[in-house]
DNA sequence: AGCGCATATGTAAAGCATTACATCATGCTT
DNA sequence: AAGCATGATGTAATGCTTTACATATGCGCT
């Protein structure tokens, strides 16, 4: 591997002056640059990036963690980050973080450790270790999060606007007759979710339909989804039922099916983010469609803000919905 | 940022000390080690990683190359790789290459500049950019090539038996009576596809129905799928349909429905990878599981080996592979 | 007491690129 | 022709850690 300084010597100039050529090449003379150029090639130099790390404390990688690559949710959303991010001249470092906090803060201590410049997380939950560090810098620090976001917390997040698309959900369920409506949540302590929730209760009660209401705890799962659909089916008469994740639609059906019934004649079933497979179910899934490649690209062009900038600028950017209409779902039997 | 000289200066040694405290404490008196670490504590003192690695040029950090990161097959795979690599004290960066030869070499280039260690890159296909190092250093290139392989290079491999899993998969077609048999193939530069499709003839000529075989050639999506099928179909009476992927399947039994039939009772369709909504299909997909995660923690694992050895270990590693039989195919209609 | 060895710690070079500042040459202005 | 601005290039410090080698201390042994 040769060095700055091999090429230096061979082109008889000094160091500065290649470095100016890869940097700055206006400053140099065409004449000087074109024989550094040509040496680069002879030799291959590359440039060393950990010296350059050093020197200009910049690592030219972001940290993008998600909390399960496998689901294609996540990948969309990372392959928007990855984009983005080597467009901008940065590589990513992934961290799967199996929902485990113990992992995100292991993964957030680059951040702290400036291996990485910056970091984008998936999930709600800011790692604790981050806590000092953006109390410390406010909305400055290099955080942004995607398709969640942190009330109370100075961090810049970009989701959809996720009460709106529940209700719009409710909505077009109450406008095919149905009133006995089993939702099937996320987690508690995410946001999103108690927000969509919110969404549900208030469209509802417009509809004047909450009584009936009937609320499962899921956690985005296949598995919780089949569960707690199970529970909706046997003990209230539900006829139609959203859960908010796709996956946990699946289950749902799976749900349906082993009772005997059929989507959608028996009972709809609709989901949430609109996942590549959603259209190649039988019956094809009702989902709300969440743009997530822009979520990813725009998470990262946050955060290169952030960091470029410097000044003040929690921003919380939301993007547009779309409710996808599709097979799971139809008018209430007579 | 607190460094190590000011962790020495406050714990009253040598920045030797610390930084021995930190990789060999055995070497350090037990009394002096416990005040190091008490300021390292106070100071919330992390190593600058970029001068560890130039001083070591050690990185650190592994190249995950990957075609296509929304697809669930793929990204399993990185699960793997993320875990293996995690455990072993390394990062992973993602390269998504959109099967772009483009940004496969931009991505490999972090290779020859030693901003990572090692390199494993899923799909056929090494970077051309590669191919000099590969002459140079053989078998000790820091690369691995995971579920495809490259014959006639000198890069270790991990993958399943790719032609006799193909040729299960016809034995089992072929005991449910399909004699006239489709088969949707990935890409022919594909050394897997060209195995697999080995496999496919072998034993179909065993069955003695090797000329009744119909050939699509597909990429591995969707869309390559179903306008293959729809191919196979029209022109030619088949009455199973095999695909080298899922994704073709999920094409191929669209296009089956499309035609008015219906699978499996007109046509079975069988898919290759076994990727989580395979079973989530209706019907359920007949399918080959590769040990997709499994197939990540070995690919590091090799790369680790090769790594740290450095001794010769071109090793292509075989790994077991399962024939799921779900609803997608059955008996020929009599 | 003197020697040697083991243990503990310090000194300083090296790894490589960037960049503020210094130097030098050239050509233009008056 | 002297002076100066401009452009081109060089010098050398800096970033932080690791580690080979040097030094120092203490102990046991004869």
């Amino acid at each position: 591997m040769s060095s700055i300084i091999d090429v230096a010597r061979r082109a008889a100039v000094s160091t500065a002056t290649v470095s100016r050529v890869l940097s700055k090449p206006a400053l140099v003379k065409a004449a000087t640059r074109d024989r550094v150029l040509k040496v680069i090639e002879e030799l291959k130099y590359e440039p060393n990036r950990a010296a350059r790390t050093l020197r200009t404390s910049r690592a030219s990688k972001i940290l993008v963690t998600v909390p399960d690559i496998s689901n294609p949710f996540f990948a969309n959303i990372i392959r928007g980050a990855e984009e983005a991010a080597r467009h901008a001249g940065y590589s990513v470092i992934l961290g799967d973080t199996r929902y485990d906090p113990e992992l995100e803060s292991q993964y957030a201590l680059m951040l702290l450790r400036r291996e990485v410049d910056g970091l984008v997380f998936l999930g709600h939950r800011v790692p604790d270790i981050l806590s000092d560090m953006i109390s410390e810098q406010g909305s400055n620090a290099a955080v942004v999060n995607g398709c969640e976001y942190s009330p109370g917390l100075p961090v810049s997040s970009v989701h959809i606007d996720n009460a709106g698309a529940a209700a719009e959900m409710i909505d077009y369920l109450a406008s095919l007759g149905h009133s006995s409506i089993g939702i099937i949540t996320g987690p508690l302590a995410s946001p999103i979710s108690s927000d969509r929730l919110k969404g549900v209760r208030s469209a509802a009660k417009r509809h004047g339909i909450q009584a009936s209401l009937q609320i499962g705890k899921g956690d985005y799962s296949v598995g919780s989804g089949f569960t707690e659909a199970q529970k909706l089916i046997r003990n209230h008469a539900v006829t139609a039922i959203f859960c908010f994740s796709d996956e946990m639609a699946i289950g749902a059906s799976e749900a349906v099916a082993a009772a005997g019934l059929s989507c959608p004649q028996d009972i709809s079933v609709a989901g949430f983010d609109d996942i590549r497979f959603a259209r190649f179910l039988r019956p094809s899934l009702t989902t709300i469609a969440q743009p997530t490649v822009e979520i990813g690209l725009q998470a990262v062009h946050l955060l290169l803000e952030i960091m470029n900038d410097g000044q003040e600028s929690l921003r919380n950017i939301t993007l547009p919905h779309d409710l996808i209409v599709r097979k799971s779902t139809a008018a209430r039997k007579a």
